[in-house]
DNA sequence: TAATTTGCCTAAAAGCATTAGGCAAATGTA
DNA sequence: TACATTTGCCTAATGCTTTTAGGCAAATTA
């Protein structure tokens, strides 16, 4: 009988799609190996199991992002590199949300040092270089990127900004500014406020 | 034979905590009979199906989180303020991991109506008003606010801080600064920059 | 063409979700 | 107290997913 021509990287490439259309966490053996018309078992020749399969597309999802990032940021820098990096990971989520939800699989050391995720973080702090950071203000300043470009694209993909009034695309331009003013002026440490005990009561009341 | 005593409390309750030991999704209604020490049918006399216990585990959370960020913002304003509820948060998804996640599960319309999803957004709102913002730039803060506080809590448990050099704790700190300048010092909507353009090539080379 | 490798198959076991129908414990009623 | 009803947990059964073992035929190599 005729083969289906099964590659790790076919299975892995349709299970990205998969995903985009049901969602990671339904993307199945089960399902990968209808959708190729052949039997469950097949697929064990080249994947190792299930967990296999999400790893596959996590690293998948990494690398495209990691592409489109490196592109957006050429010749870029500044608000306009800020602007460009966070689209790619707003607009990547919206055009992918399996995958997207699968570069959020939790890897192991191992994994996650041979994936592109290292280059997300080096991008990140890339461009920083326009705002003349130095460190550690520079890695608070990567994590807190790092933080409101996943969470404002995970909460937004989530629905949670559906309920009210300024669109969605208003309040990330505005995001976005914000983000560019406090990196043009990132604050020194707050020191422990006394001011407000030195004041009506110095020693409490 | 004796009765187990289950109810849908109870399940929920139970539900909540094998979330927290073995992961929000590892949560199984055959798990959970297994628990108590009862055959799986029998659960399906509490709770609709898996989905259903998935959301009440959901519902939960948000009850808990709700309850504590209004403890934590009771007497409290401006940074202060900012603080207490942005460590509810992540104090929160720490010792609570499972149930962090659950509170991340998307809910239909109705139930997420009925849900303490809006007292959470009520109470990042209520920060706010000491920072003096009108609307709609209020919501931006809002959202910038959300995002910021779950993608951080979301990336810190991933492991995905633990790489280098500041303790998570001295970025978190930080943040909190940063953030706190930003709302004391909201900028006005960004002017499409033209400045670099009407500079050396007014018209492009 | 013959030998070997490789790819997809059948078969089977184990776990989870879910429904149908039954018996016994708990509760309400005379 | 005795009886009737409701309620709670059970057994049984179906279907889906994961994973392993072993087989046959197609592709590749000699």
């Amino acid at each position: 009988m005729a083969r289906a021509g099964l590659t790790t990287e076919r299975l892995t490439r349709a299970g990205a799609e998969l995903a985009d259309e049901v969602g990671f966490d339904q993307v199945t053996v089960s399902a990968l190996a209808r959708r190729f018309d052949v039997r469950v078992a097949s697929l064990y020749s080249h994947l190792r199991n299930s967990q296999d399969l999400k790893t596959r597309i996590a690293l998948l999802a990494l690398e495209e992002l990691a592409t489109r990032a490196a592109d957006a940021l050429a010749g870029r820098a500044g608000k306009d590199a800020l602007t460009a990096l966070a689209n790619v990971y707003r607009d990547y989520a919206r055009e992918h949300p399996g995958r997207y939800a699968a570069a959020q699989l939790r890897l192991d050391a191992e994994t996650a040092a041979a994936s592109a995720g290292g280059r997300h973080a080096q991008m990140t702090r890339a461009i920083l270089r326009g705002y003349h950071l130095t460190e550690p203000d520079q890695t608070h300043a990567v994590r807190l990127l790092g933080s409101v470009f996943h969470g404002y694209v995970s909460l937004e993909m989530g629905g949670g900004f559906n309920h009210s009034a300024p669109d969605t695309q208003e309040t990330w331009s505005r995001v976005l500014d914000a983000l560019d003013a406090l990196l043009r002026n990132w604050p020194a440490p707050a020191t422990p406020s006394t001011e407000t005990v030195t004041g009506a009561f110095p020693d409490g009341p």
